[in-house]
DNA sequence: GTATTATATTGATCTGGATCAAATACCCAA
DNA sequence: TTGGGTATTTGATCCAGATCAATATAATAC
């Protein structure tokens, strides 16, 4: 995994990665974007960049000023933050997510990093017009608290589950989530590596191992990136999941 | 301490708890109220209850929809959140702040419970109002956003605040932070009891007592409520203090 | 296909933190 | 002022989780 840093070239070279006729369309199709007046939604997409990362590119450090909304509309983002030397993994944005908005609004410094996981599209708005259309569009703005609604919800919630459950229990419940998300009853299929999960789920890639170990007696059984939930019944007993904890906002 | 419901008879009875004339003008000083317009300030102030509560009461409760937005004038709030039968302080609110703005907004259920710690006076809008008045006033969705990214920075910094740490570092942040806010350098004086310090801390009151002994080799020594910090430098060196995770928003 | 490198697992050990138990200190009401 | 209840501290023990070390497995480049 290579950390070459493209959002600042991005950043200084105006007319670069300008956005498509046929991408349109499809942007138009974000909830983010929904019942905001045509003015609007024109002068943000002009003003923006619609471009394709490489997998394990730093698109925002904690620290520098937020100089852009960034939209995942293909792909996946680790948001992530480190202080004192230790580093941890805070959420994982797919499509179609923001990240980070508040920072955005409030014209402050970023709080987490971001870096593609996946080769990944973003769509990168510069912040100064979000502020500016959020005080003109009061339709845009509507849209902005939701998602930021959202955002603290999902805080709080991580937050919940961090406190109030061991390791083990953050994994089983993260399995039952998920296999709910992709649809899957009987088994969870990874998409990211084992490690990287393991800082999302606030514990050591040895510990991940472990606790997915003991999650046997449970019925889970994994084979490399394929993890079988045998008794759904059964590891939900044991995990006690928590609509205000484990629901997706 | 006593858990008595007083929330309940209180958004029954509408007409009890009027408003004084002489609270209204300390009101208007509100950050939330600050620039928005003359007669939404005054349907909003209408509309709501102002009331003192004795210490313990139970303001709301998790699961519960949102049915009112409150502001602490006068006293300490905790906002507090359990799962599978464990408990944790997810946060003190202090005047003039507000809780738990997002579930309003959103029209949907507390993710947290809130108790009075001290006697307090609380301002109580019903939500409904609360939205009216975001989708006419621009000036006061303008407010709401500020408020609630400030709500998601502060969330996020305590996941990390709890994701990075050590107990006894968490410990060592706090008392760093809160002898500033007090704006004694050299001691902290606690106003909350140490097990309720202790849940905040994501960590039991044994292990509370445990970390404030460890921190002696740093200059930290405790005499009830009185917590002294004679060599600030040397705390910070155990510290490690980041104003990524410990400056308040 | 094989060498190379990163990721994942397993084992041993150590530290942070929880729990259980008991003693002490504190607060408040009678 | 004196009890009685609660909060805090201290000690002993146990469990969760981190770290260190070694091996196994998978992914990747050549």
């Amino acid at each position: 995994m290579t950390f070459v840093n493209y959002s600042a070239s991005i950043a200084q070279s105006k007319g670069r990665a300008p956005i498509r006729a046929e991408d349109t369309a499809a942007l138009r199709g974000l909830r983010l974007f929904d019942g905001i007046a045509e003015a609007t939604f024109a002068d943000l997409i002009a003003a923006g960049y619609l471009q394709f990362f490489p997998p394990g590119v730093t698109l925002i450090r904690e620290r520098d000023p937020a100089d852009f909304l960034h939209v995942v509309i293909e792909g996946t983002v680790e948001l992530y933050a480190g202080s004192g030397g230790r580093e941890t993994t805070m959420e994982f944005i797919r499509p179609v997510g923001a990240f980070i908005l508040a920072a955005v609004l409030s014209d402050q410094i970023y709080l987490q990093s971001a870096r593609t996981l996946t080769r990944a599209r973003i769509l990168m708005i510069p912040a100064e017009r979000v502020r500016h259309w959020m005080a003109q569009d009061a339709g845009f703005m509507r849209m902005i608290v939701a998602e930021l609604a959202r955002g603290y919800r999902q805080a709080i919630k991580a937050l919940k589950n961090q406190k109030l459950r061991t390791g083990a229990e953050r994994l089983a419940n993260w399995l039952i989530t998920q296999s709910a998300l992709q649809g899957t009853p009987g088994y969870v299929d990874l998409d990211i590596e084992k490690r990287v999960l393991a800082a999302r789920l606030g514990m050591t890639p040895e510990n991940l191992s472990r606790a997915l170990a003991s999650l046997a007696i449970h019925g889970v059984h994994s084979r490399g990136a394929l993890i079988e939930i045998k008794d759904p019944a059964a590891l939900a007993g044991f995990a006690k999941p928590d609509p205000l904890v484990d629901a997706p906002e």
